[in-house]
DNA sequence: TAATACGTTTAATATATATTGAACGTATTA
DNA sequence: TAATACGTTCAATATATATTAAACGTATTA
């Protein structure tokens, strides 16, 4: 086996295991493939190359280089006389984790918060109606309560992911990790 | 409009949302649906109940509700003589959130540590072996510096997830608001 | 024991998503 | 200007995944 080879197989099993895990943060084994490509590309690649490369079709490479922006996992890079797009791997895990947490965590909480708090508001509505059932009303103040317990937990989690932004995680949790006493 | 249906079109809206945003932990939104109406439901469900109010077949409330005890989110519930299994919703978001951690991104940590690890050793034997081109070597070299970031990383996460599992992180990030000085 | 009532598995089907080739718009070059 | 080289969009297709009906195994009941 000559070196080349033995390097590209010692690089396929990290691939493999990166690709398959990158469901985590919502991309399919191809984009992590895309995504490791870049990874251990030397320099950056335009989609032409990727395309070869991966054995892939253009249009696959641009929409799959798009999620990776969207994600922050990949940048574009400029080099000069170059007229195609290039585009390399933000090669920071930390941040990667981070924006993951502000591009998809941050939206969904935002977002569920606010069905929550507008839900809420109309149960206390059919509470105080006097029209309705007893039952009914019972219902929606069982439920209320049920929201109200999910209202602190979003509001634990924004305040978490801004610790990711912050980066004040690291305080916590630091990067290196303690010597042994 | 009566109660009930203010009641059901009130529920309805958090339905929705949290059934799409349940994506982030890996499943589809007809068992977000099944998670709501659980959580929802003033007793223990039974499949066929499950089935009959989502309209869905008994093998696919079968399917759901295992990838829901797999992530904890529901549990077994037992009611004398009641033949049928039953299931209640954990209705605890915080635990719900570092149980994702624990079952989800936890082995995805392992697999992708010990893939890389592996792979550094192979690195650095084709980097000591003299039959390789000094330009295999020098990428061989390059690899393992990369990948070792990926490590330092990968070692960090781990530890945030003990603290989610020890639950510590409620000490940096408390679950109420610090009161305002 | 036989008969019934469960939940699960399996193989088939339906649905959603990923992937592609071709058409398109835009910028660059000649 | 026309011609070429890009990246993107769109509609068609391929693939993966979710969903189901039916078969199956096991426990319970009579």
């Amino acid at each position: 086996m000559d070196g080349n080879e033995a390097l590209q197989q010692a690089r396929a099993r990290v691939i493999e295991a990166i690709s398959q895990n990158m469901n985590l943060y919502g991309v399919t084994p191809s984009i992590g493939r895309l995504y490791c490509l870049l990874f251990f590309s030397d320099k950056p690649l335009t989609l032409d190359e990727m395309k070869e490369e991966l054995g892939m079709s253009k249009a696959s490479m641009s929409l799959a280089v798009r999620s990776l922006l969207d994600l922050n996992m990949v940048e574009k890079a400029w080099r000069k006389g170059v007229r195609k797009d290039l585009y390399v791997v933000k090669d920071d895990s930390f941040q990667r984790f981070f924006d993951l947490f502000m591009k998809k965590w941050r939206p969904a909480v935002s977002m569920n918060t606010k069905a929550i708090e507008k839900t809420i508001a109309e149960l206390e509505e059919l509470d105080e109606n006097e029209a309705a059932s007893d039952e009914d009303r019972e219902r929606a103040k069982t439920d209320i309560s049920k929201l109200q317990n999910w209202l602190v937990y979003y509001d634990w989690l924004d305040r978490l992911i801004d610790t990711f932004e912050s980066k004040e995680i690291l305080d916590f949790v630091p990067m290196e990790k303690k010597e042994k006493d």
